[in-house]
DNA sequence: CAAACGATTTTCT
DNA sequence: GAAAATCGTTTGG
């Protein structure tokens, strides 16, 4: 089923960020159906937390989708290159959000490997914020769509990972967020081949 | 209005 | 292992 508006109203953005592990994310973009697996998630929450965009209670153009009930994508553009997907969760004026690190291929691989620009399969396809957006088709303007449309949604497929194959770890690539950088808000799925290696681990 | 920077990935040495 | 690619957002003048 498809996970409604009551899973992402949530207040906490830790356990939500846990729970979206195995769950499957599907995007239909231009006719395509793409899907996978969710393997690796940080969640990032908001006023209190350095790393967040919306620390501080900085609203900006840019932000003001975090801001918004829970349910939300966020998608936004990082190195001017690469697209990372987001997930907002909460309620009105909180500004949490889970990013969508890495996924396990499920349909469409065909579909995500052109995207890729790749002859075969490797976790490099999807291992990875960017990577991952990219084989989706996801890109920036996507941002604020709700994640009950067409074009991108996040399904629960009976899929249950086990307490003990969930590791916490720090979050990646947000160093300049001196102590928050250190908070273990980084979940994934111990053992899968897709998680990302990041950079400190 | 101009300048600096980043929730990353890829490629080259 | 190191550096480049590349542009929207944010911040300062």
């Amino acid at each position: 089923m498809i996970l409604t508006e009551s899973f992402y109203t949530r207040k906490d953005v830790v356990k939500i960020a846990k729970e979206l592990l195995g769950k499957v994310l599907v995007t239909n973009i231009d006719g395509i159906q793409t899907s996978g697996m969710i393997v690796e998630t940080e969640a990032y929450a908001g006023v209190g937390d350095k790393a967040s965009h919306a620390y501080g209670n900085r609203r900006t153009n840019r932000t003001e989708i975090m801001f918004r009930n829970g349910g939300s994508a966020y998608v936004y553009l990082c190195y001017g290159i690469h697209h990372l997907f987001n997930v907002v969760t909460n309620v009105q004026d909180v500004p949490h959000a889970v990013l969508i690190r890495a996924i396990e291929p499920l349909e469409g691989i065909e579909y995500m490997l052109e995207r890729r620009n790749k002859e075969k399969l490797t976790p490099a396809l999807t291992a990875g914020p960017g990577a991952m957006s990219a084989a989706l088709g996801i890109v920036t303007s996507h941002t604020g769509l709700l994640l009950r449309d067409d074009a991108i949604y996040i399904e629960d497929r009976g899929i249950k990972v086990p307490a003990k194959d969930i590791v916490a770890a720090t979050r990646v690539g947000v160093a300049y967020a001196q102590e928050d950088a250190m908070l273990p808000y980084r979940f994934y799925i111990k053992g899968n081949k897709y998680v990302s290696k990041g950079k400190g681990l």
